[in-house]
RNA sequence: GGGGGCGUAGCUCAGCUGGUUAGAGCGCCUGCCUGUCACGCAGGAGGUCGAGGGUUCGAGUCCCUUCGUCCCCGCCA
């Protein structure tokens, strides 16, 4: 028999009385005996097969163990009603087999592989899933993750490509620039003493790419950087990078809401367009962050006008130290949410955790708000938090007063998030999506000013000759950042095309007129040869794929992912090299500084 | 860099205020079994309790050091 190859799934939807090849690995054997039953498992899925001495003779010529690489031919046959496996995709059917052929034998996996009932078997040790990374992806559950990752990738090439997108590739041995993360550095043979850094992201060569007039570029970028790692975090990450020229703003913040609607109804998530915009400014105060999970209320409302002429002694100094006082409603909890939890859980340790003092707390119940504190303020007062927070019967109102006022909306966006962990809140949607905008332009470091975005990003009102304090720490930049259910997933911003401002946005950050020139003088001389209005967007693919998927963290949806020592378990990297390689480098080990 | 959790059989874990020979489930090995599908039944192997040191008559258990790993903060333009 010459047949060729059926995907295990697919047994299910061919004629019965057909004869077929399938191909695979032993997943779970029943043997009783005179009869021997087995699952095999391709990248497709699971089919029943079954030995029988009346075809195959004596069966224990068979040497059968879990994982052994099997070609099985024979015929396709409906299972007897009685036998019917209703948690198989081919459990009405079974393959009897006519020939079997043992192609591999496998050692004992280090752990279960078959997913039989459903089973799922996250729970053994990451490191050692690591270390068996192919055993681990052999998993239909990893199988499954790195297929959802490749629609993805590929619904972005398809709708980047249709937009009039081209794919470029950019260097990954480049150069170090300063500022940002800290870079990976390659040491250069030729160049005795140079070192190439691995990209941090393509930024300067897609910035090129548009001077160049390629109009539109996207790149599916693998980005380096030597940081701290975490579970949204690998060393090495992908980025869907992409740069567009001629576009505003909201042109760019539009074709991204289209990219993504149209990538995660790929995979069959469904976000509506427009996705809502909020100020920095607005997450700061209403969610504490800059990047806020709108799956749930709870959003920050400020309330300290209401306590302007308050008799309650503790507002009453906050106010008058320039403090704030901000709150939110905990809907429909009441009932959970007694005072012994409020007072003594909440009030005196979750709080104080989260670095703030004390939380003041009133539970609305028929039309009446109930504290211990109640009786320090005034009905209007009252009223006006009922109103404000829109305050229904069954909610707990929560408010934190604190002289520094970032610092409140800090702590409640904590509390927040905290609360929907803690009372395990059902999310209103499960994806929402949302922007960020209006962002700071610079941020104060300990150094002097550093851009908050990049140092690539045009101001949202040209830089004055001598600039001051007060505009610096005033202007908004032209940046954007894409947030899906509080997680970071993408960022982008319009650039300086024009080579004075970006000369002069060099300097405010504190580079040297020498810096300038050495780091980004082939930058700024491409700036001077008709650069086109400019700017782009990345987004994090791990991050978007895991979000997709709900894995606990990226490494769920990357191949072979270092750990979180930045090593990787299967290949043992980084290791040492011999000396002679050390030597072509004119490289010498210094012990650590003890 | 700071803080926290974990480390006991191949895997997942239990092991109490320190006390005989360290257990369970799954897996593995042997045998039996003709309709199982988490097959069943009978038997068996498998442990330097991460490593080193200390306290103690006695340590998986207490203390110190160290290694590995995960998580939080710092860091991540």
């Amino acid at each position: 028999m010459n047949l060729s190859r059926t995907y295990c799934r697919e047994t299910a939807t061919v004629a019965l009385g057909t004869d077929v090849k399938i191909c695979g690995w032993l997943d779970t054997m029943r043997d009783h005996g005179h009869i021997v039953f087995l699952h095999l498992r391709d990248i497709s899925g699971v089919v029943q097969v079954v030995l029988d001495p009346e075809s195959l003779g004596d069966l224990s010529g068979f040497k059968l163990r879990s994982e052994s690489v099997l070609i099985v031919t024979g015929r396709l046959r409906n299972r007897t009603e009685d036998t019917v496996n209703h948690k198989l995709h081919t459990g009405k059917i079974e393959l009897f087999a006519a020939s079997l052929e043992i192609v591999n034998d496998s050692e004992t996996p280090p752990f279960a592989i078959s997913e039989r009932d459903g089973d799922v078997l996250d729970d053994v040790d990451e490191d050692l899933r690591l270390r068996y990374r192919y055993l681990d992806l052999r998993r239909p559950k990893m199988q499954a993750s790195l297929i959802k990752r490749h629609k993805v990738t590929k619904a972005i090439r398809d709708f980047l490509s249709d937009e009039r997108f081209i794919e470029v590739e950019t260097p990954v041995l480049t150069k170090s620039t300063p500022e940002g993360a800290r870079d990976y550095l390659v040491p250069s043979r030729v160049h005795h003493g140079g070192f190439y850094a691995l990209p941090q992201s393509p930024q300067l060569f897609k910035q090129l790419l548009m001077v160049a007039g390629l109009d539109r570029y996207f790149q599916i970028a693998r980005c380096f950087r030597d940081e701290d790692l975490r579970p949204t975090r690998q060393p090495e990450f992908t980025q869907v990078d992409l740069e567009t020229s001629f576009m505003t703003e909201n042109e760019i913040i539009d074709l991204v809401e289209r990219l993504l609607v149209t990538t995660l109804a790929s995979v069959g998530v469904t976000v509506t367009a427009p996705f809502p915009r909020i100020s920095y400014d607005d997450a700061m105060l209403q969610y504490g962050n800059d990047h806020p999970d709108l799956r749930y209320d709870m959003c920050i409302t400020d309330v300290t006008h209401v306590f302007k002429n308050t008799q309650y002694n503790i507002f009453k100094g906050i106010i008058q130290s320039g403090g704030a006082i901000r709150g939110f409603a905990i809907r429909g909890q009441s009932a959970r949410l007694g005072k012994n939890i409020l007072q003594n859980e909440f009030a005196k340790n979750v709080i104080p955790k989260l670095g703030g003092k004390g939380l003041t707390w009133m539970k609305l119940e028929n039309g009446e708000l109930l504290s211990n504190i109640v009786q320090f303020f005034s009905k209007e007062e009252l009223d006006e938090i009922v109103s404000l927070l829109d305050a229904k019967d069954g909610d707990v109102l929560v408010f934190v007063a604190d002289r520094n006022p970032g610092l409140v909306s800090e702590i409640l966006g904590k509390f927040r998030l905290y609360l929907v962990t803690y009372l395990a809140l059902v999310p209103t949607v499960l994806f929402a999506p949302c922007w960020v905008t209006d962002f700071p332009m610079f941020e104060k470091s300990d150094t002097g000013w550093a851009a908050m975005h990049h140092p690539f990003t045009q101001p949202s009102s040209p830089i004055p000759d001598s600039p001051d304090d007060a505009w610096m720490s005033s202007v908004k930049a032209k940046a954007y950042d894409i947030v899906l259910n509080g997680v970071e997933i993408g960022g982008g911003s319009i650039r300086n095309h024009r080579v004075d401002q970006q000369e002069r946005l060099f300097k405010l950050l504190g580079l040297s007129d020498k810096d300038i020139d050495e780091k980004f003088g082939f930058f700024l001389k491409a700036l001077r040869y008709g650069a086109p209005p400019h700017g782009g967007l990345a987004l994090g693919l791990d991050r978007l794929v895991s979000m997709i998927l709900d894995t606990p963290s990226i490494r769920d949806v990357i191949a072979f992912p270092k750990n979180r020592m930045a090593y990787c378990p299967l290949t043992q990297a980084p290791d040492h090299v011999s000396e002679s390689q050390l030597t072509d480098l004119s490289l010498s080990i210094v012990p650590p500084k003890a």
